[in-house]
This record gives C-alpha cells, structure tokens and sequence, in this order.
DNA sequence: TGTCATGTGGATATGTGTGTCCTGTTTCAT
DNA sequence: ATGAAACAGGACACACATATCCACATGACA
C-alpha cells in the first residue's frame, strides 16, 4: 500500500526533523533509521529535486530540511516520492463515466481523498510533539 | 496504491454482481471489464481460493458469486486478492514501540484502518444501488 | 593548494507484479 | 463414446521497485 520508498522517505524526514535544523549525514540517517544507505541516497536525491531537502557535500556538510518541520506535512514528502494515485476519471475509460465516477470508483477515490487529507493535515512538527510514549525512530 | 490484480478483481466481482446469479464465463467478464483474459483467469482462481467466486468447468460453465451481492464485501474482495497491510508492530522492530506505534506510524495506520472500515461497510449490492447516473462498468 | 569528507550518478543485480501462451483436465450435450 | 466448451496450471517474458557498488565531482578547511 505505502511502498518501501515512501517509508524511508517518512522515517529519514522525521530524523532530519528531531535534529533540525542541524545537518545529518545520509550515513547518519542510514544507521538511525535502519535503511540501507545507497539506497537512502538515492530516495534523497529525490527528495532534493523535490525541494523537501537540502544536500550539501564536503566536509560538515549533509542533509537538512529546506523547510522547518512546522510547515513540512507528511503529504509533501508522500507526494515527493510517491504520490497518492487519486482516481481523476473512469479506469475503464468509459466515455458515459468520464470524471463522474461510478459507484465503485467514487469509493475508492474517497479512501483515497481521506488518506491525502489525513497526511495534509499533520506536520511533523506535530509528529514530534505527539503525547505518545514512543518516540519515533527511538527506542527509549 | 490499489494494484492492478485488486481493481481487476473488484471489476469482476461488480459485473458478477450485476448479472447475478447467471454465470459468466472468465471472456465474458474480460471483455466487459477490459481485462486480459489470461491474467483475469489467474486473479478469479485466486478468488476462487478465497471463497468468493464459484469456478464450473465444462459446457454452460462459467464464474459466478459464491455469496450474494448483499453478503460480499468490497473489503472481502480486496483482502482476498490484496489484504491492506495494516501497521501492526513497529517496522523498524524498535523494542520500546512493539505495538505501541510511534505518532508516524499510527498516523499511518489510522489512514489504513480507515480504508479497510469503508470497504468493510459496502457491500457490492449497495454499489448497484448506488443512485449514480454512471453505473459501474457500464457506459449508458 | 592539497586533502579528506561527503554527496552524485551510472551500471548492474534481484525480486515481484503483471501479462502471455500453451497444454491439460473437467464437464456437458449429443 | 465423442467432441466442444470452459477452466486449470505451468513455463515464460517483461517492466519496475528495490538494492548494491564504484568511480567521480564538489566543498570545507588546514
């Protein structure tokens, strides 16, 4: 459902969030968030072309957030490395359905407008200040 | 997000659905739901595992519902082709989460329970009933 | 200006979802 | 019995997501 690219993508954001704003290196963030660091370089790439995050090679450098975590929403990373497939018109092409979806359609799409509305509306400033005992990516 | 095999499957069952409780042979239900017929095969023996559709060989055979309309699911057809990968534990295996989510992954999670409860709640006759001036898989 | 730390990007490997094809098996009608 | 209709299932093909490796470019700092 949520692909594996989407998942590093979330937990590396959040790590760049806990430590904002100082600058994390990708093995930094490899090591904390269990991802495989070549890997987790390429899905920063990504993120960097996005305009989600900011990489800066040599000495000291590293990843940080190009936005402050209280105006970066888990849609905007979902978004940057995998956007939600919002069902716009008729699967099977049907020239009667068009954008007037039918029934089985309409439903899917609401899960999915449900989903992208759930994720606009939490910031990871919020993620961070949620009252639960689990912190993320922590195991204390 | 829903793969290929779930919406196929879902338009299978819908057109099933439809023309119940006649059978329908796997071409029949490929040509109206524009699904290659081999690959369409595969997912209705999947189905078929599941208990959601009866497969008959032979003369006059065909697929058709194992349950009624008002007694099938959209989340029954989903979870037998596809389940929606609820979060149960922590992905990241930390041992302070177990099944104490963190804010991310509960907010994950929250987003998947949400989509499972929809589907849970429609049943394919409601989705013919549905008064929709596009009705499913249809173009008039 | 040299050196080291760090990200960049291309080539390649691997697994899985999707899709095709062909032969076999079952069932019914005659 | 025979033959046609229809599903069953294995082998294979292909694309894409995931993952790895390595040579290279860049930036900071001594």
């Amino acid at each position: 459902m949520f692909s594996q690219t989407v998942e590093y993508a979330l937990r590396a954001v959040v790590h760049l969030a806990i430590h904002s704003p100082r600058p994390q290196t990708t093995s930094e963030i490899a090591a904390a968030t269990q991802v495989p660091t070549a890997y987790l370089s390429k899905v920063l790439q990504g993120l960097r072309e996005k305009g989600i995050v900011l990489l800066q090679r040599g000495v000291g450098g590293g990843v940080s957030l190009a936005r402050s975590p209280q105006q970066l929403t888990i849609l905007d990373v979902v978004s940057a490395v995998d956007p939600i497939p919002r069902i716009t018109t008729c699967p099977l092409d049907l020239k009667a359905h068009g954008v007037r979806l039918c029934a089985l359609h309409r439903r899917m799409d609401d899960a999915l407008l449900h989903m992208e509305t759930a994720f606009r509306e939490t910031t990871l400033a919020e993620l961070l200040e949620d009252p639960n005992p689990s912190v993320p990516l922590c195991d204390r």
